[in-house]
DNA sequence: TGCATCCTCCAATATTCCTTGGAATAGTGT
DNA sequence: ACACTATTCCAAGGAATATTGGAGGATGCA
C-alpha cells in the first residue's frame, strides 16, 4: 500500500514549494524586504546579515517557490516579489501567526519595544485632507523612492535626530515604516516625543497601504 | 558578526514556524481534509494515506503553528482548523501556487481531469432562487453534514451511479465539492453527463463558499 | 583583451526533518 | 483492577535542507 505516488499527491507536493519557501526566518526577513523595495542580492544579504552565497541560495527558494522575480542590470540581480498577490500572502501568514501564536506576539512586541500611541488609516487620511499634520516616512530613503504616502516627507530613522529642524514644531507628526512588524516608526515616536514634539505612528505601515490599494507616490524627494 | 541572535531574527523564526507547518504536501493534504470537516486521527491518517504516527507527527507540526486545535471525546481526538482565517491562508497559498507557479498548474489539471463546464457562485445562486436547477453535494457524508450549500442534495460520489433515479431526470444538474483542487464534482459531471443527464460543476466548492460568508446548512439528510 | 564586479554553482559539513515500529499514556468499559 | 482502544512519545536510520568558501560565468569598462 502506498508505494506509488498518485496524482494527488504530487499536486501537493507542487504546491508545498511554496510552503516550503515560507518556511525559513531568513527568507521571511528577505520577502520582508522584498515588499517595500527591489534590491540585489548584495544589498539584501547586508539588510538581513547574511554571507551573499546564502542570500543567493535562499532567493533561489524563493524564486523556485514563485514568490520573486530578477531583472538584470549591468552585472547586478535586482530580486522583487513576484506579484502583489505575494505580498499578501506574507501578511496573511504573519497575521495568521501572531493571532493563533502566543510565542510569535511576544516576540513581536519584545521586537517592537514599548507600545506608541497609534492612528488608523482611515484617520490619517482624514487629517492630511484638513492639512493639519505632517506625515513622515523614517524607512531608508530608497525604499521611500520605490512608493510611499502621498504627501510624506522623508527623514530616515538615523538621520532624524539631526533633522529635526525640518519638521514644523507645531503640527502634529504621524510616522509610519514597513509595516505592523517594522521597528522604525515606533522608534522614531520615541524620540519625537523625547524630543517635546507630538507624535504618534500609524497602525501598520507600507506594505499594508499598498495591499489596500491606496494611492502610492514614487521617487525621491526635490 | 553575526554571531549573536537579535530580537528581529528570533521574531521572524517564530512566524516561520507556520511557514514551517505549510511546508509539506502531507500536510497540506491534512489541512485540506480539515477544511471541511472536524476529523479524528485515524481517519486522516486513511484519507492521506498515512501511517497513524506519520499523521499524528505532522498534525503536532501544524498545531505548533497554530494552525489546528483539537478537542478530546472518550479516547479519540478530533483535529479542526483553529480558525477560518487558516483556510483563508490556505486558499492563498495553493492561489499563489496555481497562479505562479506552472507546474503546480500542470499537476492542478493533470489531477482534475478533463475540464468540465463551470458554473459561477453568482449564477448558482440566481438559479437556486428561481428554483431550476438541482444543487449536489458528492462529498463524502461526513463532510456534508459538517456543513454545506443551504437546499443541496448529498450523494457521495461512490453511490452517485447507484443513485441517480433519486435526481430529477428534466433538471440541471450544479454539481460541487471541497473546492478547486477537488476532482469529486468534475468526476460526478462527467459520470452524468454519461448518462445523458444535464450537469455542469460550481467553478469552486465549499471552502471558497465558507471564506465568502455564504450561507452554510448543517446536519444529515432527513 | 584583461581585469573587476556581482552573482550563481559546487562540494562538504552540519543541521533539521521525515518515517517507522514499538513503548508509554489516557480514557472506556467490564 | 484489567483489558482494550486511540493517540502520542521515543529512538534511530535515512532524506532533505542550510551554510560556507571557493571556483566558474556573465557583464562592463579600460
Amino acid at each position: 500500500m502506498g508505494e506509488h505516488v498518485t496524482d494527488k499527491q504530487l499536486m501537493f507536493e507542487e504546491i508545498a514549494r511554496v510552503g516550503k519557501a515560507l518556511a525559513s526566518g531568513k527568507r521571511l526577513e528577505l520577502l520582508d524586504l522584498l515588499a517595500q523595495a527591489e534590491r540585489t542580492v548584495e544589498a539584501l544579504a547586508k539588510s538581513a546579515r547574511l554571507g551573499v552565497s546564502t542570500a543567493s541560495a535562499h532567493l533561489q527558494t524563493l524564486k523556485q517557490g514563485g514568490l520573486v522575480a530578477t531583472r538584470r542590470e549591468g552585472t547586478r540581480i535586482y530580486y522583487r516579489l513576484a506579484s502583489p498577490d505575494v505580498a499578501r500572502l506574507y501578511a496573511n501568514l504573519r497575521d495568521v501567526a501572531t493571532t493563533h501564536l502566543a510565542d510569535v506576539a511576544v516576540a513581536v512586541t519584545e521586537f517592537l519595544g514599548p507600545e506608541v500611541e497609534h492612528v488608523t488609516r482611515d484617520d490619517l487620511l482624514d487629517r492630511v485632507r484638513r492639512g493639519d499634520v505632517v506625515v513622515l516616512d523614517v524607512r531608508p530613503a530608497e525604499e521611500y523612492a520605490a512608493g510611499h504616502i502621498p504627501g510624506a516627507v522623508s527623514i530616515p530613522l538615523d538621520q532624524l535626530a539631526d533633522r529635526l529642524t525640518e519638521l514644523p514644531a507645531d503640527t502634529e507628526i504621524v510616522a509610519y515604516c514597513r509595516g505592523v512588524n517594522c521597528v522604525l516608526a515606533p522608534d522614531a515616536v520615541r524620540l519625537l516625543s523625547e524630543r517635546g514634539r507630538a507624535a504618534r505612528q500609524l497602525a501598520d505601515g507600507m506594505l499594508e497601504w499598498r495591499l489596500a490599494e491606496l494611492p502610492v507616490e514614487a521617487g525621491s524627494p526635490p
